[in-house]
DNA sequence: TTCATTTTTTGATTTAGGTCAAATGCCTCC
DNA sequence: GGAGGCATTTGACCTAAATCAAAAAATGAA
């Protein structure tokens, strides 16, 4: 499933909006471990993964902490830089040779002015990393480290099996000893 | 300053826009400890806080977890529910008497179809919102318990005289014996 | 003013998860 | 295929903050 396709499950479009988008939208392949976007860099597209799996980080004083892990039919960019369009703090990372297609800024708000129906579908995306984030505190704040890692073992087992360790202890907000150790109490 | 006059600081508006705006503009009072919004309700309104202090927080387990706490020229809202217009599970709820301006989601809308210009306002708001809830996830997984009352000492000392302390504490994501504690030591 | 209720403080104890350090496993690339 | 470099595991110990419990202070209604 492309992003168009995502999209049209999120709300219909128009064939016209459809064929425009088909049209704007690149595509772009990274190897394992380049840099997708670099710190400071203002983030210009929306990614979409048709293959792989990539992640953002940030520094924080001397060590590096991981804010999301996207697997194919994922949504990434940098959120705050892409609609903010001001200089990134976070960097996209690939944990896999990865494909994606993409839209830049300047062509998704050309879209909105074309089709204002596509707003819709704008919003919906924007919504959604809302709601991931607000997940993501209400789980740190409350839940042991056991429970998160349950939770994205269930959720997201692809994660678990694809992304190295200590990535996945960051982005769940524990040290990679005890999310070594948890993985050890359970079988 | 109202509503408008803090637009005007984030973005230019057209005088009519302003003059429409103005008009579209409803005014509420809430008596101290009343609901502005319900649990379960959709919210309608994006508020502004002409005076007085309020917050949200929602149910967890058996207990309430303050989410935000807003006082004078704060915005206000319970941001998914009207975003999404879907039921809230935050409640909205008034520490003092409160006096506010709100403008509903419809007439919200209708200001963006009418005055395009208007779109950069509501962007902006929500990118507010947004760092707001990134700034608290770092500040919760990366912040000690004593860096966290400091921060709002210094950033935001209003809030600490005029709202309860077990909401502070539950705003800042500790029990309300450590902050007590915190708050002991430091004289 | 007094009594009741709520809010805040103080004290003793427990614990989840961090820290530091070392050992083991496992890629990858000359 | 062996050496060096990562990634992961294991162990011992420590600490911030939670929990449980009770006292003290503040608030507000009659």
């Amino acid at each position: 499933m492309g992003l168009v396709s995502k999209i049209q499950t999120l709300t219909g479009l128009s064939p016209e909006a459809v064929s425009w988008l088909n049209n704007a939208l690149e595509t772009f392949s990274f190897k394992k471990n380049e840099l997708v976007l670099k710190e400071g860099k203002v983030c210009q597209y929306l990614y979409y993964i048709n293959k792989g799996m990539a992640y953002g980080y940030y520094h924080l004083q001397d060590h590096e902490v991981c804010n999301w892990i996207a697997r194919e039919n994922d949504f990434a960019t940098s959120y705050y830089s892409f609609i903010s369009q001001q200089p990134s703090y976070e960097i996209i990372a690939c944990f896999e040779d990865c494909s994606v297609q993409a839209i830049s800024y300047a062509q998704l708000n050309e879209m909105y002015r074309l089709f204002p129906e596509s707003e819709r579908a704008g919003r919906l995306i924007l919504e959604e990393y809302y709601s991931r984030l607000e997940e993501r505190l209400i789980s740190i704040q409350f839940k042991s480290a056991k429970e998160r890692y349950l939770t994205l073992l269930k959720n997201r087992p692809e994660i678990i099996q694809r992304a190295p360790l200590g990535r996945i202890a960051s982005y769940l907000g524990m040290k990679q000893e005890t999310l070594s150790r948890i993985r050890a109490e359970k079988e």
